[in-house]
DNA sequence: CATAACCTTGACGTTGGCGTCAGACCAAAC
DNA sequence: GTTTGGTCTGACGCCAACGTCAAGGTTATG
């Protein structure tokens, strides 16, 4: 941990990679939506690769679905015992307690489906009406069109 | 305009239906969201169908793109060139101005729909994301299962 | 006409999501 | 070892999008 292993990034590096401020990211970690980073021995923060795809999924859930920094959390956390769950999976041990966490990530899983599907969705019916609007202008563009042509054709 | 035509809506008539508040409506109107309505000769907001219809609009809007209230005036702006363009369609005058107003409101539907074309892909790309989690998750639930299975087949 | 229920305009408060310093410390290069 | 550049922790600032009074005017109802 005190050595800066291969592959570890720090702060400025992680904020370019990502497009966020390094602000931004002490901020993530503040809230608990990016776990605590090792450090060097100066303080310098770490982060690995897995960390700056984090990031990437966060802002794409903040851009995409427009919800809360705490929603957002609740969103990765199940994702963390998702990671959790993947990583210790050869301990035999406590198969109960894995079978629960297990369902509370497939629980959280099924509300964001949930809530995608509806958005996805609605965002399909926005799309076609704005088609059909613009379907519309075109009509209109040559309904004026005609009226323009008109009076210069009746006029020689 | 002092007396209140049948079909108009006062300001917490219009704020149960629409399911915001008072200050929403009010806020709206201050940042040009909503044209300001007629009033009662007391001073009383009259609403019309019509605003609650756009206020609808704004909020779903805000809720599906979650983009900011000054990017909402813009489109919604531009909805109402549309609104204009219908009323006095009839009026022969200054068609090059009807064109121009046409085409700028193109131009905007046309921007918003790259917008929301764009989302609809990038939601339906996340959709079939979590999809496949919901799948890895019950092929691990699947072998949860069978670990709790062959001890207790063996014990026996 | 009194009284409840609704509305008005300020004006200040709040929350989320960071931005922006300040002052100090750490790391890398010369 | 000193200079240069990246990073640290507070702490205050800021904007959007409202919330929340306060003090008063308006409208409907008995």
């Amino acid at each position: 941990m005190a050595t800066p292993k291969q592959g570890d990034l720090q702060i400025g590096e992680v904020a370019e990679l990502t497009g966020v401020t390094q602000r931004t990211l002490r901020f993530y970690e503040e809230k608990g939506l990016l776990r605590p980073p090792s450090r060097m021995d100066g303080g310098f923060r770490l982060y690995s690769e897995e960390d700056v795809q984090r990031v990437k999924h966060i802002r794409r859930l903040q851009d995409l679905l427009g919800i809360s920094l705490a929603d957002i959390k609740e969103m990765v956390d199940a994702e963390e015992v998702l990671r959790q769950l993947r990583a210790q999976y050869n301990p035999e041990a406590a198969i109960a307690e894995k079978r629960r966490q297990l369902q509370k990530a497939t629980d959280v899983t099924k509300a964001q489906f949930a809530i995608v599907k509806q958005k996805t969705m609605q965002m399909r019916e926005m799309e076609t009406q704005l088609e059909e609007r613009l379907q519309l202008f075109e009509r209109w563009r040559v309904e004026l069109d005609q009226l323009e042509q008109k009076p210069a054709a009746t006029r020689r």
